[in-house]
DNA sequence: CAATTAATCAACACTATGTCCATTAATAGA
DNA sequence: TCTATTAATGGACATAGTGTTGATTAATTG
């Protein structure tokens, strides 16, 4: 409800208070900020910030959480995804949609998530994003990849692919969002399904076969 | 040879200050910190901390400067790695003797690292990181992945491969560094040569091949 | 237009910073 | 063991940021 603000000088006030955050942030690193440094960007009253924040804390979360917010909403439909409905998609050439409207909306907030995933940024952030991708598509990975042949801990599996996931993430960030959402899902599926050195070109898939299997 | 202090009470004094870095870091994040913190935690007086710091984020980076450089001391004799070579260990079930030098050396310094990565350390040290294991590992990727029948751009392969490693580092050592160097290496070299879903049996092989290869 | 409420301004006590200086204590080397 | 050196201490300083308050001004809504 905190969004469907009524007074447009609310609205205004957190508006360039949150440009503010972000300009500075990518200049001097969060923890570099003050709250004078925000209102003297924002060119309103010191006092002014604290009828909305209670420190730069609570700003920072308040607009994150926003962000995560808004990306669970969308994540609702997509609940009892299975390892399968992707292989589909994957074998389609396709890219996952609720992926590539993921990626449409990490899009819209391209600027502050990169900086806010940068090294300037937020350090929780990353581990944010990965519990809010890993709610929704890791469920059934645990299932299907205990006894594997190499005896590889489950948790290392979903651990490296919600780290290679958000590392895509931050790459497509940083080099300026080039690929449409789509190219970019795209993208994540094939290396997510083949590997990164199978999906490279560097390894083809022959040789990958060993002797013990 | 900021290291070889011979005055025994300057080494003393800088080990009371990290370790009360360390703490303060895991209890209320590094930015959290103030220099009355670390001194009171350290029990010595705070100008004390002045005579060999400039501020806080000093002693950051000359903690994080430490581990970095003697990460890249061990990194000498194997800059001419090829993908063959790893793919000889890849065959021989055996992990790649600078991978398990490296998480010996994490081991050492497990706990500082552990704090340094999570949702309360410094959002830069993951770039550092990467940056290392890039400078080791990637040169001749660069070359051999270009022109790969998905064009998929070399930079998002790297990028997913280092961040992928970061996240095996992190859960390693977020999990209590219960597997041994030797056994974590050989999940990162096992996960990073068949691809997650491969390792983990959760897709077999054949299944990758797609009609259009 | 009137009632409401957001934003401003100035002031407050409080805490942290970084830098002094004089003094004390520990150390290394002769 | 003694001495010269230098690290650590304790206290003080100006400066800057914090979070809160109360009185005042200005914008907004209905």
């Amino acid at each position: 409800m905190s969004e469907l603000n009524t007074d447009r000088r609310i609205r205004k006030t957190k508006k360039v208070i949150r440009d503010a955050l972000t300009d500075l942030m990518e200049e001097k690193g969060f923890d570099g900020i003050t709250v004078r440094d925000l209102t003297e960007r924002a060119d309103i009253n010191r006092g002014t910030f604290y009828l909305h924040y209670r420190d730069k804390y609570d700003l920072l979360e308040q607009s994150e959480e926003e962000i995560l917010t808004r990306l669970k909403k969308m994540q609702l439909d997509i609940k009892d995804l299975d390892i399968e409905d992707l292989y589909e998609y994957y074998l389609k050439e396709e890219p996952f949609p609720f992926v590539v409207q993921l990626f449409e909306y990490i899009q819209i907030n391209g600027k502050f998530m990169r900086i806010l995933m940068g090294p300037k940024g937020d350090p929780a952030f990353p581990s944010k994003l990965k519990s809010f991708l890993s709610g929704n598509m890791m469920q059934n990975l645990y299932g299907k990849a205990n006894g594997n042949e190499l005896n590889i801990p489950v948790d290392y599996i979903i651990a490296y692919v919600l780290s290679a996931q958000v590392g895509l993430i931050q790459q497509w960030l940083n080099s300026g969002m080039k690929e449409s959402p789509k190219e970019i899902a795209l993208i994540v599926l094939n290396i997510t399904f083949m590997g990164p050195l199978q999906a490279s070109g560097i390894i083809s898939l022959e040789k990958i076969k060993r002797k013990s299997f």
